[in-house]
DNA sequence: GTACACTACATACC
DNA sequence: ACTGGTATGTAGTGTAC
């Protein structure tokens, strides 16, 4: 049988002993298929330079006869090749050792005691990325595979049980050109009772899909096996269908033809699993689904004694332990979006917070619905029915976010190599290293291991380096101003420089780069190019290329590839200074930030020597002032500059503004670094570390100061601002502002018992605990500071939850938010508003 | 009892 | 523990006078 696919899902089993990987695809017939794939674990281990050939062939036999007994299976070594390779710079010899079973590669690799073998590596390598890496089989794209069908009389362990159109027991398996690929998702949402997870009933399910068919089928025959196909949705605007569906075991009403009910929540567990077998979806999407729905959907499957047989073998999600648990499901991918917005993702959202609501309203236009949760027996009929219309609503907005984030996901998954269950959980430290990993081969090159335990503590201990360079600001208000910054600033120094583990020097050698730590020392790199670097440079180069691919062709996918690259490129620097890298180099790392401070600062002095005002530079940016001159001048400088700058490095202009502000920090005089406000001629504004771009300060602030930059940005000088401010003084003491403008929200970090200081938000998150709201890691606490009817001298004594009674508090608004949040922007124009506020206060309240 | 230094904490910039 | 360092600013905490 042969046939084309594209792998989905990666896993592995056991069978007598050995490993046979197991990928879950489709057709382009969109048939579901498992191919079976026998793959021998292996790992290296590296020879000292010095063993002879003699040697060599006698360690060979010794090695060959190493085993493990365990009561379930034996490991053996069962093949070994010697092999010439290379390992962080140097050419060495490796034995590549294949042994019986993945699982026991470490137990085997320590058995390997020898004086000649100076380094055991990769048995540290999970046996799906060794199986993509060396196999070349990646994620997404699309093979032929030829094999015998395996069918109910095999005795392959159960295999034949998994539910796919073909199973086959791979013997080729060919690259073949890619394919289109249209994804099955399925979104799922559930609505419980108690937020503690499995602690309440599970009321309802919702799941939303696009029915999964082309235009040609009618819809009245898709789910014909099914007592509710009328509840598909009719074709949208581009003759696509829907499938929505509520499970419930409360009260139904008849006129949401999309509600089913059923009789107990077993049931509904039951006909949930039943449901989305039937769907066959390639992916099982949620929403913070690992850390709630899934596991909730577990627990209550163990209370009714059911089987959540989600999986395509029957078995149930199983969750990996991890600061968060993964719920995978067996040959269905699950996606939890909201690891992927959070890890991934955020950093293109403009959103404060990444709750789907505010997620999917950035990304969509089209936040949650609206409804006020009750105990179960406060509920009406009509509120049930709003209760199905908003479980079913979630379940629609994760389906469309994930849709719209489907590119992405692609993109990062083919490139990282990595399956699309993993790029959606894993960090960017993690991402850069698969990336690495899979292209090592390119390099003949052997990976180096994780670092245990102790390393990591070691580590950590060394403490932090000298990083980034900020140019300390005068205060005032500036013209004509001109920004230049430089593109991928780190990748491009350590690219330019050579700066990797691979590339280190341990001493000082002939021809090396020598790099002035300052008080750490000097420390040296070698210039013969290192892999890393190498595969840097073309990552930035892919980067660029797939940048000017989107600028011609605009696509969500040229989009998504483009910034697929960018995203690896900016983790590299952070990667080589993490502590859990493989590839951890803090000399790298290090001296990465010492080049770029010593580059910029080299710019900056060039500027100045332009006869241009350097007003401001933090880490890989300048902004200076024109003056009297050009803004052509200017550019013909930026080209100066650039052709001075080594390797790959380049500086470009980021903008010229009309004008610009830098405030004095609040307890000194000196100018505030990481804190200034821009606006260009078209009278666009960049707003940076000012209240207004900070959550934790109330709305009214963030509103007024917002304002005010503005008002002043574009007249050049405070007038109308300062009316502002004394209009919305005189608000605020008339007691007109709004209760949501005063609203104060701050993150809880921690568990509440490990906070050694009790701050507002603390106790406003006790408060909430009290009433029995929800309170967890993670979430923003709203509150607000109250009048009290005695003098409370601590802030946290007048915290208020929204919906409690009670004025605002006018002191505190007063002068720990609107003056603060305006003060130090005044005195760039020698105005005291806080004296201006007292002042007239004692003379003539009325006057504000 | 309050002034002050210091710490804890949250959030931002790049 | 889940990329790095630099920086501001608020509120709480502890202590001296």
């Amino acid at each position: 049988m042969k046939l084309e696919f594209t792998p989905i899902y990666y896993d592995y089993i056991d069978y007598h002993g050995k490993n046979y990987v197991i990928m879950i695809g489709r057709t382009k017939e969109n048939k579901r298929v498992c191919i079976i794939d026998y793959f021998p674990a292996s790992f290296y281990a590296i020879l000292d330079e010095k063993t002879g050939d003699k040697k060599i062939e006698e360690l060979k036999k010794e090695i060959e006869k190493k085993r493990i007994e365990l009561p379930s299976r034996t490991t053996k070594v069962e093949k070994i090749s010697l092999e010439e390779k290379n390992f962080l710079g140097k050419q060495v010899k490796a034995f590549k050792i294949f042994i019986t079973n993945h699982k026991d590669s470490h137990k085997i690799a320590e058995l390997l005691d020898y004086k000649e073998i100076i380094a055991r590596r990769e048995y540290d390598i999970p046996l799906i990325t060794k199986y993509i890496k060396e196999k070349e089989i990646n994620p997404m794209e699309w093979y032929s595979a030829e094999g015998e069908i395996l069918t109910g009389s095999s005795d392959f362990s159960g295999i034949t049980s998994i539910d796919a159109d073909f199973c086959i027991m791979a013997e080729k398996i060919e690259k073949i050109p890619d394919k289109e690929f249209n994804p099955k998702i399925l979104a799922f949402d559930i609505e419980a009772e108690e937020f503690e997870i499995g602690k309440g009933e599970i009321l309802m399910i919702s799941l939303y899909s696009e029915s999964f068919m082309d235009n040609s089928v009618n819809p009245s025959t898709l789910f014909q096996n099914y007592p509710d196909r009328k509840f598909c949705e009719k074709r949208d605007t581009a003759n696509r269908i829907f499938y929505k569906k509520v499970l419930t075991w409360k009260k139904c009403t008849k006129k949401q033809d999309f509600v089913e009910c059923f009789s107990s929540e077993a049931e509904m567990l039951e006909k949930f699993v039943e449901y989305v077998k039937k769907l066959s979806p390639d992916f099982l999407v949620g929403y913070f689904s690992d850390g709630f729905d899934l596991p909730y959907l577990r627990a209550r499957a163990e209370y009714n004694r059911i089987k959540l047989s989600l999986g395509l073998d029957n078995s149930q999600p199983s969750f990996a332990r991890g600061r968060i648990s993964s719920g995978n499901i067996f040959g269905i991918v699950h996606i939890d979006l909201f690891r992927f917005i959070e890890t991934i993702f955020s950093q293109y959202l403009q959103s404060e917070t990444l709750g789907l609501d505010e997620v999917a309203s950035e990304l969509l236009g089209l936040g949650k619905k609206e409804f006020e949760f009750k105990p179960q027996n406060k509920l009406s009929q009509e509120d049930w029915k709003d209760f199905f219309d908003y479980n079913l609503h979630d379940s629609k907005i994760t389906f469309l976010l994930a849709e719209k984030l489907w590119p992405d996901v692609l993109e990062i998954s083919k490139i990282i190599q990595e399956p699309i269950f993993d790029i959606t959980r894993n960090g960017m430290s993690q991402l850069v290293e698969s990336y690495i990993l899979h292209n090592l081969d390119e390099y003949n090159e052997i990976a180096e291991k994780r670092p245990i335990h102790e390393e990591i503590g070691k580590r950590r201990n060394l403490g932090k380096y000298e990083g980034a360079f900020v140019f300390q600001p005068t205060p005032g208000l500036y013209e004509n101003l001109a920004f230049f910054d430089f593109t991928s600033m780190y990748s491009s120094v350590i690219v330019s420089y050579n700066l990797s583990l691979s590339t280190f020097l341990k001493k000082k050698e002939k021809n090396a780069l020598e790099v002035n730590l300052g008080e750490e020392g000097l420390v040296y790199f070698s210039k013969l190019k290192g892999f890393f670097p190498d595969l840097l440079e073309k990552i930035i180069e892919k980067r660029k290329k797939y940048k000017s691919e989107y600028k011609k062709n605009p696509s969500p996918i040229t989009k998504a590839r483009s910034n697929a690259y960018k995203l690896i490129a900016n983790a590299a620097y952070g990667y080589q200074g993490f502590f859990g890298a493989r590839y951890y180099c803090r000399e790298a790392a290090a001296s990465t930030a010492a080049l770029s401070r010593k580059n910029i600062l080299e710019v900056i002095e060039k500027i100045q020597k332009a006869e241009y005002k350097v007003v401001y530079s933090d880490t890989d940016s300048i902004a200076f002032i024109l003056e009297n001159k050009t803004k052509e001048r200017a550019l013909e400088l930026l080209e100066k500059i650039n052709k001075n700058l080594p390797g790959i490095m380049a500086l470009e202009l980021e903008d010229f503004y009309k004008r610009g502000i830098w405030v004095a920090k609040k307890t000194t005089d000196t100018g505030a670094k990481k804190k200034y406000a821009l606006i260009t001629e078209n009278n666009k504004m960049k707003i940076r570390g000012f209240e207004t771009v900070r959550r934790d300060w109330c709305p009214l602030a963030r509103a007024l100061q917002s304002k005010v930059l503005e008002l002043i940005l574009k007249q050049g000088n405070e007038k109308e601002a300062l009316e502002l401010v004394k209009k919305t003084i005189k608000n605020l003491k008339e007691r007109k502002v709004q209760r949501e403008e005063i609203m104060i929200r701050t993150q809880l970090k921690k568990p509440l018992s490990e906070y050694k200081s009790i701050t507002p938000h603390v106790i406003a998150a006790e408060k909430m605990k009290q009433v029995g709201m929800p309170v967890d890691i993670g979430m923003l606490i709203h509150y607000f500071i109250a009048e009290t009817r005695e003098k409370k001298s601590l802030v946290r004594e007048k915290v208020k939850l929204p919906d409690e009674k009670g004025e605002y508090n006018l002191d505190y608004y007063l002068n720990h938010q609107i003056i603060p949040a305006v003060e130090n922007i005044f005195d760039v124009f020698s105005i005291n508003i806080k004296e201006l506020a007292e002042g007239r206060k004692q003379t003539k309240l009325s006057g504000f």
